[in-house]
DNA sequence: ACCTGAACACCGTTCAAGT
DNA sequence: ACCTGAACACCGTTCAAGT
């Protein structure tokens, strides 16, 4: 699209990134990212190893963005807290969050926020292996229900989606979904994911007490 | 490989089955698959619509081996179980797991798994909202821990890791995750998912309790 | 009905060449 | 040092043709 002169690693990976932004996975390719530069599809090479490197320049960058919450001083606030901004930074850019899910490179930024996961934790007064535990449970349940929410999961159910379960949950085959088809159809991202997270909270305070 | 007189669906899902099995994702293409079959790539198109509708099929055979473990009676004990036996399936067959987890059309053999979570959080005694979101919550875990625990988030980290994290991770910008280094460096992927599913367990009690 | 073969519109990446 | 261009070894899928 719009010609540059010079090349530099950052220019590419900017552009790299509003690329996932607005078309994801399907609407990039390395050539179709130097058509948008303006430039040979092997000119990337020179500053980017290979798709996948400048995938992970480009999920550094999208992770960097994230704002740590600042406490308050209940561990229960700012675990809430700190969960909300990671579902926060998904939603803000959906395709990038799966990008970043997607791949299985390390990437440097993502121990920015572990350590703050980590920090509230054992503050609050966990022991060590609680504090690791906690952390990777937390930070899983926050992952995997934004990578569900994005993909539609916590939309209430439309009337193709409906029909198309009832077609597979009858009665007979299906007793327990069928009474509860009501609540299945209905979903409030919002309050299952408070519900979520209260459940793990409240689990994880017992942890606490029974010191 | 072997020659096939004439193709059936079946044949071509079991043998995309295997394909991805032993190679996962990038061993396996239509035009790979065809070479399997000994027949031209095209021919596959006339028993299934397109790729995604193959694979929609390979998930669907790999879902419905999964064996529904009998109830003991203690919805905690049945619940445990439960998840259990969808982490073993996802270990058993790693690769299937993952395409499982990355094919986002839904899959009819989904709701036979979560009528038996639906089924034993209803006889528990939680109210209707509770047992949707409480499976939805258990199946969530499972299944993003076995993600991790497949893509080796669960081993202990050998020396290369180790040097990658202390690189990143110093004293004076990471000092939670460097007091807790040793408990980041060990895992146990067996105490660590049983972790998680008593902390979710005892947070679901409380629902229970708080009637 | 079932399969083939050529063709289309793509990929990521290597390698030798240009400035 | 930085970029180009041709080439290689792939993709999924359409379409017309063969049996």
């Amino acid at each position: 699209m719009a010609k540059i002169k010079k090349l530099t690693r950052e220019q590419i990976v900017q552009v790299a990134m509003e690329m996932f932004d607005s078309e994801g996975d399907a609407g990039f390719s390395m050539r179709k990212l130097a058509g948008k530069l303006g430039v040979d599809p092997m000119a990337i090479y020179h500053h980017h190893a290979n798709r996948n490197a400048l995938i992970s320049e480009v999920v550094q960058a999208y992770l960097s963005q994230r704002r740590i919450p600042t406490r308050s001083g209940d561990w229960r606030v700012d675990i809430r807290e700190l969960c909300q901004s990671l579902r926060g930074l998904a939603k803000s850019h959906p395709n990038i969050f799966r990008l970043y899910q997607a791949h299985d490179t390390w990437v440097p930024e993502e121990s920015r926020i572990s350590e703050a996961f980590h920090t509230i934790l054992l503050d609050a007064g966990f022991e060590s292996q609680t504090v690791v535990r906690g952390v990777r449970l937390l930070s899983n349940y926050t992952e995997s229900f934004a990578v569900d929410e994005l993909a539609g999961w916590y939309k209430p159910l439309d009337d193709s989606d409906r029909a198309q379960l009832v077609q597979t949950v009858s009665a007979d085959t299906h007793p327990a979904m069928t009474r509860l088809m009501d609540d299945i159809g209905t979903a409030d991202a919002e309050a299952d994911f408070a519900f979520g997270l209260d459940v793990i909270v409240r689990g994880l305070e017992a942890e606490l007490v029974g010191d």
